[in-house]
DNA sequence: CCTTGACATGGAGTAAACTCCAGGGTATAT
DNA sequence: ATATACCCTGGAGTTTACTCCATGTCAAGG
């Protein structure tokens, strides 16, 4: 598969790939003799981790170091295990933390959909604020 | 509240707290005779409002938008109700693909589980590639 | 063989989001 | 009053993650 083949298919561009590719985000890619890449259905593979693993919000650091792990062989695994473990953690929190700002956003916009259809719409007048509710103190 | 004390309750250097507020990220924060920030509560909520949505990903652009309604007054509660749904929803897209992403994470690490606890510890080499599973086309 | 279009490399350029700095004002303790 | 610590602004610098470009190579059609 050549490179712009690879680019419309997960819709990244030929320039990141290869820019991947040379900070080692994905392992060097198979080439023609010519030196052409030819890509693998193993390097498209990498492409399309790296791909759903950075749109998790991965750091390029972790992912790199986890390339570099499964070049270097069998011999670590236990590394890759824990380097795994950890961003599945990080990764975890993450969703949490954006979890509870999603029911924090849903508390704002109920709020304006009560102000919004409410007895006196746009009658209104409290300083809105950062929360909706700028009375009390804390929101969430 | 002086920006230093605003900075250490918020973990956010005094120079983006200015930052913010320059780019309109935060409404103009109260001052002082002489002109220095005097954040009151309402700034310092502004503040949290502002890294709690940042912290999940809404953009910057966003949420500039959003203040900037905030003050033009209560003419544009339909506009903000309307974009704080939309900014829900692209949360909640993301949420939605961190979660598979996870649970793909937790297959790998299964996998590697199985590999470093197996019969045969350290004797295995399949190429590992992208999915502790290279054999079967796709993986997630 | 030659043209034409895609690909290669190394390096420079860009956008976003800070971060740092120089030069100068403010405020408070001595 | 003055030293010291903190704050101000405008602007330059930095980092991350690309993105673009100049120059040269590769390969398929005529």
């Amino acid at each position: 598969m050549t490179i712009a083949e690879v680019s419309r298919q997960y819709d990244i561009s030929p320039d990141t790939l290869r820019y991947y590719e040379r900070i080692g985000l994905i392992p060097p890619v198979h080439r023609t003799s010519g030196g052409i890449r030819d890509y693998t259905p193993e390097d498209c593979k990498w492409v399309e981790f790296c791909k759903c693993m950075r749109g998790a919000g991965l750091t390029i650091e972790a992912l790199i170091e986890y390339v570099s792990l499964v070049q270097q062989g069998d011999g670590t695994m236990q590394a890759r295990l824990e380097l795994l473990t950890e961003q599945r953690r990080l990764l975890k929190e993450r969703i949490a933390e954006m979890e509870s700002t999603l029911a924090r956003l849903d508390r704002k916009i109920a709020m304006y959909h009560e102000k919004c259809t409410g007895p006196c719409c746009d009658a209104f007048s409290q300083s809105d604020g950062a929360g909706a509710s700028a009375q009390n103190g804390q929101n969430a």
